[in-house]
DNA sequence: CGTTGCCTTGACGTCGGCGTCAAGGATTAC
DNA sequence: GTAATCCTTGACGCCGACGTCAAGGCAACG
């Protein structure tokens, strides 16, 4: 089984790693150094990646463009490591989703709030201006 | 007419300030930092402000849990140190405010268009896995 | 005279997600 | 052999709005 799957997997470095997955080097091992994306090391030293871990990069890059933070890409890039279909495959990471609905539900909605207001406070701003933006209108009486 | 002003203001240091304004010393310390709030001094080299200060670190305050950032808050506090009635009669705020009103409606259309997307994630894996949070739905044929 | 409670300046720490530089080792091409 | 291009670790920088600590001055009370 391990020999068999070994067969079709490319390994590649973290330069290719990057660029295949559209970020930089920098960033993959800050992944690494926060424990997301531990590497296998050739024998001189260099990371070793496979198709696996360019999935769990695309699943964290996916799930970072959406603002969620590295912590909460965790379930996800956990879940694809245990053999599943996609990061998302497994109830942690759904619990994750759950709770970031609720987060942007209650931050869209405070942002609504705060829109209503300063629209009130320039409305009201500009009825004590008189010089509007439209210097002819209401011109002649 | 100076004299006349001095006459009805009482004088306070930083800690009373900070008090009567809801925040903290450092944060005054910190405006004063950013040439926002600069502060006359006593003879022992005590801070000294007064009530038109306080307008102006309410003025602050008040955009900055609106989600202002600082720089932002400086036409309304230019404004009011000119001697107009509120912070906002100034163009300058005005043109804040839109700016702002403009950059919340990008930033509210882009949260909507990540929950929404999130949403469909969501449902999607929730098709996925067969373990739904109501076990006890559609069990009998 | 000492203690308490204000005040002063200065400077480092926080959080997240990296960017950027430095100094050096490995591999490949020529 | 050497130049170019990868790779390694380590460490400091950034942004914003302060928090927090350190060391010391000033004022008032008893």
């Amino acid at each position: 089984m391990t020999s068999a799957s070994r067969i079709t997997v490319f390994d590649m470095r973290i330069g290719e790693l990057a660029e295949r997955a559209g970020t930089t080097t920098r960033t993959l091992r800050y992944y690494e150094s926060r424990g997301l994306l531990p590497a296998r090391r050739a024998v001189n030293g260099y990371r070793t990646y496979d198709e696996g871990d360019l999935r769990m990069v695309r699943q964290i890059r996916t799930l970072q463009d959406f603002g969620f933070g590295l912590e909460e890409t965790r379930p996800f890039v956990e879940c694809l490591r245990a053999g599943h279909p996609a990061g998302d495959s497994c109830p942690a990471s759904l619990a994750v989703y759950r709770a970031k609905l609720a987060e942007l539900d209650t931050l869209i909605d405070q942002l609504r709030s705060v829109r209503a207001q300063v629209g009130e406070q320039l409305l009201r701003a500009e009825a004590q201006l008189p010089e509007g933006p439209d210097p002819q209108c209401e011109f002649g009486g």
